[in-house]
Parts: C-alpha cells; structure tokens; sequence
DNA sequence: TTAAAAAATGAATATATTTGCAAAACAAAT
DNA sequence: ATTTGTTTTGCAAATATATTCATTTTTTAA
C-alpha cells in the first residue's frame, strides 16, 4: 500500500505546513523516504481533494477543506479505531461492525468526512451500512476507509 | 474605476458559474463587455483571494471563500447601503458615519468580509474607525471598501 | 492645469501544473 | 506459478498560470 501511505503522508503535511506549490510538497516527502514525481502529486492532490489559495505573502498555499465535524468535534483516531470490529464486502456495499452503540457515531464520522467514493451510509446499533457511489470499484471505497481511518486493515486483520 | 468594476465582476461570475480557467473567466468578462488579459486576471484573481478546488468532473474550480456571516444572516446590499452617510479619511485610518445606531452592524458586516486590507474596526453609535492594515495604502482602503459596500462612493457623493 | 509618483496593463516569457501514453507494479482468477 | 485485467507511475509534452519589463493610465500634489 505504497499510495495509500503517501496519500496519508501528503494529507498530513499540507495541513500542518505551508506548502506553496508540488514541489516543496515533493522535498518534504522525500525527507520522509518517500519519492515520486511531481506528476504524481498533481494526481493525488486531486484525489484528497486539495485545494489551493493565496496567502498573504504573495504566493499560493494548498490546503484540505474542513471536514466540517471532525476538527470541532476532535474525535480522534485512537477513540474511533477500537470500536469497528468487522469490515465485510456485500453485493457492493460496505457492511461495518461495531461495538453495540457506536454505529451511529462512527457513521456520523465516516459521513463528515464527505468523501466523494462514499454515496451516504446507514447506521443501527452496531452495523454500518456504507454505500459506494456509482462508478466507484469495492476496491476504492477500501482505500478511501483506510484513509478516513486510518489503520482500519490492521485493525480488523487482528481480530 | 474600471479597475473596480471588473473586480466586482470577477467576484459574481467565479460565485455563480463553474469557471475552471483563466481563459473561461476571461471570456464571460468577455461577454459582459470587459476586456482583458489572462495576466491581469492571474493578479485579479489573487487579490480578491480566489482559491481553486477539484471538482467532481476531473477539472478545477475558481471560488471565493466564504465571508462566514454575510451568508448566513443575508445582509443585504440594499439594506447597509442608505445607512451610510459619509466617509472621511483621517490620519491614514478612514471614519463612517452612519445613521444612528447603525454604525455596530455595519462594521460587524465589514468585518466579517475579512478583507486583507482592513486590520480591524471600532464603531460607536453612528462611527466606525476603519483601521488599515500596515502598508496598505488610503487608496486601496477605499477600493477595498468600494468591493465590501458596492456603491459606496456613488452613495457617498450623492449626500 | 501640469509635473511627478503610483498603479494598472499587455506582451512576452518563465514557471507551475496537468495529461497522454507506455511501462511497471499490483491484484484476481485460473 | 501464470495469465489477465486493473491501477499506479514516470516521462515527455501540452496546457495553464504567474511574473518581468516596458508602457500607459490614473492619482496626487503643487
């Protein structure tokens, strides 16, 4: 999962530091021992949904929308992780299994993200029912959970 | 103010159409009568702080970032406007005078414009000091002023 | 008004970003 | 393991955007 890990990388390093154009994005991956093209940044920026503004100082600054909820709400990885039990494949849906109670809440997490793989989700008590857009492959919408949360895979493969 | 105008222009078009390009941007202006280069747009664009983001369809999207308030509680132009009664510079800072119990509102609404040229305000019951920015010249206060209250000068020599 | 200073503009150029395409890496199924 | 199909990637080229510089326009001050 090399892209998987450099989409998490780029999402982190443009929100923490002032990244004026792909290139000084491309330094600062490297410095982590991860290399690609600027050709590759340009698609993934994309991806993750990056924009870009001007700053103050006369030059460009890339940046993630607000995922609304999250940052307000602050719920961080480690409270989120542990409840998701189980992850299941289904006639092209997503079924997740949760801790009882915890549905609701971690679909309302997952939905504040607003990816644009994920069409909408349904909760009960303890099951997540996740709903791929049209056109989106199963094996995106895993790519996109892992990056919403991340480490989910692990997680789950440990059970 | 030909300047002026078209900024206020750029600033309608790039909110309500899905303008992807410079080139796109410069042909609606096109269409409206205004005339320039893709090198004025590129330094128009950056001082009204218009940002890019991914649309769905594979392109980009200009986007003016949202003056938080201004939406939501839908100050009207029509309705700030004929509260205004005068504008003076001073000092290098700029004095509104405003009806009676009005000047609290209008410097709410100017400030939530959350213009780079304006350090901040400070209003009375009919006064607001308009506090510019280090650096930032009287002129470019007023067209600033010009972009927040469309019509102010006009309104202005009319008393 | 007129002269001097500042700001705005276009043309051309430099730089940055995106994309087509072929190769490589990866995943799925046999 | 091997084949087949899909995704990812780099390279090179195309496109889009930013900037330099010279000129024109606008503002300021006398």
């Amino acid at each position: 999962m090399q892209k998987t890990k450099r989409l998490l990388a780029i999402e982190k390093i443009i929100t923490e530091e002032n990244i004026t154009s792909h290139e000084a994005l491309q330094k600062k991956l490297k410095a982590k021992g991860i290399n690609c093209t600027q050709a590759t940044l340009s698609r993934n920026l994309r991806q993750i949904g990056a924009g870009r503004m001007p700053d103050s100082k006369g030059g460009y600054k890339y940046f993630l929308p607000e995922n609304n909820v999250s940052s307000s709400l602050s719920i961080g990885k480690l409270q989120v992780l542990p409840v998701i039990l189980d992850l299941v494949d289904a006639k092209g849906l997503l079924v997740i299994k949760t801790l009882p109670g915890n549905a609701n809440s971690t679909a309302f997490y997952i939905d504040n993200k607003s990816r644009y793989e994920i069409a909408g989700t349904i909760a009960g008590d303890d099951t997540i029912l996740v709903i791929p857009r049209d056109g989106i492959t199963n094996h995106q919408v895993h790519m996109c959970l892992e990056i919403v949360l991340p480490g989910l895979h692990e997680q789950i493969k440990g059970k």
